[in-house]
DNA sequence: ACAAAAGTGTTTCTACTACACCCATGG
DNA sequence: CCATGGGTGTAGTAGAAACACTTTTGT
């Protein structure tokens, strides 16, 4: 890999082939994902430049080689641009790289573009706010997102499925539904994670006996929540275990 | 994302940001795995060429615009360097990407190259040939592969200890124990593949079982497996099913 | 007291484990 | 005949599903 001469021959093409020629623009995009009015949504942004202009699409920019010594780290672009885009300043519950998306026309400009896509789960935004070059950025409901009533730019619907995918499976042997609720919930709440983002009904006390017996999925913070407005008696408050991978998993 | 006007303020920067400034190389490396000897093996080819000469190395290289209207698929010219650098040309069983490897710092040289990794199974090769900037092609036992013993170039440790938890916790859920198998082969072989490569031990009968249970993941051939060699009862053959996940794990 | 939600207990069922046993071939 | 590995049967067990039941609050 990483060939420091590339002096083979090129027949298809008649230009000098230097490194530079080889050399293409690198940008990320995140698939952020918050549970909202008991609906699962992502965070989209409504493009205020072409190419795409008025298309949805999921925040996210080049990486900018003006950034660190070296230019800046992958990840560290798509936190960048997610704050520039959406005013997102608050800690994300969770990130990590989903793939990277590399088809020659992926991008209909003339240079060509790759993205590195991240999944993160993140806190709802009462009102994203929208920067730079993002002239709205808001929540939409993933079904909504990669219906025809919605126009994504570049190749996000892929992406966006491909993140939904993600989601839905790492429900089952991760800890991450903690991330979508508060850092304070009840075991009810987490339940209702699992039954919004796979659509499915899960029996409350089954739901409870498995979440307990899994070690460091959560911690009791050996209090009550206020269960003046659900009614019902109070349950006891929890807050996300350190563990990140279950032993057995959650049944869908 | 992607946008075509990078006219932000660029305080740390002196010289003029262009989009040139912000592109970089972009390599594929592919850690391709096989059983051989009863080892599971990674093919590495020793680095011909410095940064990291005479280091072992997962075969890649880079991505070429030349290729195609707008350059390469990224799977392509993993393929492509597989061929060049190892002399492989049979078909893989199996490739998808593991990951994208994108620190500033991950290669030595002037330009930034990040790299679009990819988990592939193949068929054991007798005598891999080093071909092009590659002096030597040869399978290398895993375990010895992120030892010490061996100097990996670039962050090729990395990629490698990834690519094997992938491996390793593919088994469990997808079909893909197949690919290490020939062909045509027996349920003894395919529980061998699980054995080596979580080196564990699997009762056979239950093995036998759970594999016969799981629709999709052989095909009965109708016919048996000679068995002078081996000794004992002839195994019936089998060959990959169409399924690529399973419902009920194999448990380790 | 009643409603509502939290949380526990109990029975049933399913699936895995462990291991005994039989089968089919070569020598 | 025996040895060897292939393949099946079965009892014991762990855990999930279904659901009845108890607990604790607000009104």
């Amino acid at each position: 890999m990483e060939r420091s001469n590339s002096s083979d021959n090129h027949p298809q093409s008649t230009e000098p082939l230097t490194i530079e020629n080889h050399k293409v623009l690198v940008a990320t995009d995140i698939a952020l994902f918050t549970i909202k009015d008991g609906i699962f949504q992502v965070l989209l942004i409504k493009r205020g430049v072409p190419p795409f202009l008025d298309f949805w699409a999921l925040p996210g920019g080049l990486i900018r080689m003006d950034i660190g010594e070296r230019g800046e780290e992958p990840e560290e672009a798509a936190l960048r641009e997610l704050k520039e885009e959406t005013g997102l300043a608050k800690d994300l519950g969770y990130l990590e790289q989903l793939g990277t998306y590399g088809s020659p026309n992926r991008d209909p400009r003339e240079q060509r573009v790759i993205s590195i896509a991240y999944f993160g789960i993140g806190p709802t935004l009462e009102d994203p706010e929208g920067g730079s070059d993002a002239s709205h950025a808001t929540f939409v409901p993933v079904e909504k997102a990669i219906s025809d009533q919605l126009d994504l730019a570049f190749d996000h619907r892929l992406i966006l499925t491909d993140a939904i995918k993600r989601a839905r499976a790492k429900l089952e042997y991760s800890t991450i539904a903690t991330q979508f609720c508060t850092q304070e919930f009840t075991i009810s709440e987490l339940r209702r994670v699992y039954e919004i983002i796979w659509d499915t009904e899960l029996d409350p006390g089954n739901f409870q006996k498995k979440v307990l017996s899994s070690p460091g999925f959560i911690m009791d913070l050996g209090r009550n929540a206020d269960s003046s407005q659900t009614g019902g008696r109070p349950a006891k408050l929890y807050s996300a275990g350190t563990e990140t991978l279950l032993n057995s998993p959650i049944r869908r």
